[in-house]
DNA sequence: CTGTTTTCTTAATCTACATTAAGCATCCGG
DNA sequence: CCGGATGCTTAATGTAGATTAAGAAAACAG
């Protein structure tokens, strides 16, 4: 069950058998339905969650009411609103589930706990934000910089199995379009 | 010389005074003329800089040469390309100074080894780049949802000494509009 | 100072993408 | 297996912001 985390940690760093048992204890097995919130705006989140099985979305809302999708995890990510985790305020992010999705979930206290029994989590989880902070980086670059159409040839390459898993509008949500535009990009291309 | 470094660091951690002295002996002055560069594209970043003095802008550069600045570093800012940084692959960044800077310098290699010998600094850049995840998906979001006019208050609320300090071209390349546009905008808003 | 570079402004024109409003195709729950 | 969501498409129209091209103003170096 918890093998995909273990995994995922050892990629970066290594915790002997004891420690990497102490870590799973702190972790619970979560389920959710299909449109299923895992967090809404203006809870205070209390942890973070890893994806096993299923798909999250993160996002926020704008005024109009309009989803903006900043982050999709499949198996094997993160998600998590990291700023009402760390300060404790309100969310002003989304998180719900595409699919039937099955987490773990660790909570906050824990997680700060395990930091000192395990010191090595440190390094864990400051390199999961570095390679956040890049990738946020080129989002915002892409954002900036390219078309939309070449926003959208870029997600393709980065991430060949979600484009055949999600319904176009929530792409078409992240790449900063309209659904009705995306629609009309592909056809185009393909004229 | 080095106090800022130290007070920003007490900010998060608490080291003691012979680890304080220890981890300074990593860290290099270095002095930056109005327009030098630290870092081009195509570079491969050995290291981080903290600005203790003057001002610096990270930036790419699209293929029609239009700069899109990603962040501005004044003094108690950190800046560097933290892809090139991690994975010594050359830089997709530049960065340049605005004015005459100073800046506290550490090479990788340096850092690599403090972690070891001072495994609280782990949490103290976990902590850091934990914070820079936040400020780029507020940034996105704002991209992705607000009207430039709001990005351009947001800016302004958020950094206000350095709405003074900037020549307003350059806000209006971090904010992702064209310096004519902004023009216009505070022009109209006058009016 | 003085000429050159850099920055800011103005205004006309253009375009990528949004909005609105249909209609059609799917899918899914009861 | 049927009715209502949900998702995709098409097309007409609208608009935020880009582009181009000036010239004025400020900063800056020699």
């Amino acid at each position: 069950m918890h093998e995909l985390l273990l995994k995922h940690i050892a990629m970066h760093i290594s915790l002997s058998p004891d420690e990497e048992q102490y870590f799973l204890k702190a972790v619970t097995l979560r389920k959710l339905r299909k449109k299923q919130f895992l967090l809404q705006e203006g809870d205070i989140s209390k942890g973070t969650a890893f994806v096993i099985k299923g798909l999250l979305k993160v996002y926020s809302m704008d005024r109009n009411g309009v989803e903006h999708i900043i982050q999709f995890a499949p198996p094997g990510w993160w998600a998590g609103d990291m700023k009402s985790y760390k300060t404790r305020q309100p969310a002003t992010l989304f998180i719900d589930a595409i699919e039937d999705t099955e987490i773990l979930w660790i909570r906050r206290e824990d997680l700060d706990q395990l930091y000192t029994q395990i010191p090595v989590l440190e390094r864990f989880f400051r390199i999961l934000a570095e390679n956040s902070v890049i990738n946020y980086q080129e989002r915002l670059i892409g954002t900036l910089s390219l078309p939309a159409a070449e926003r959208y040839y870029a997600f393709c390459s980065k991430y060949p199995s979600l484009i055949e898993q999600l319904p176009q509008k929530y792409v078409a949500s992240y790449i900063g379009v309209t659904p009705e535009f995306l629609s009309k990009m592909l056809k185009n291309k393909t004229a």
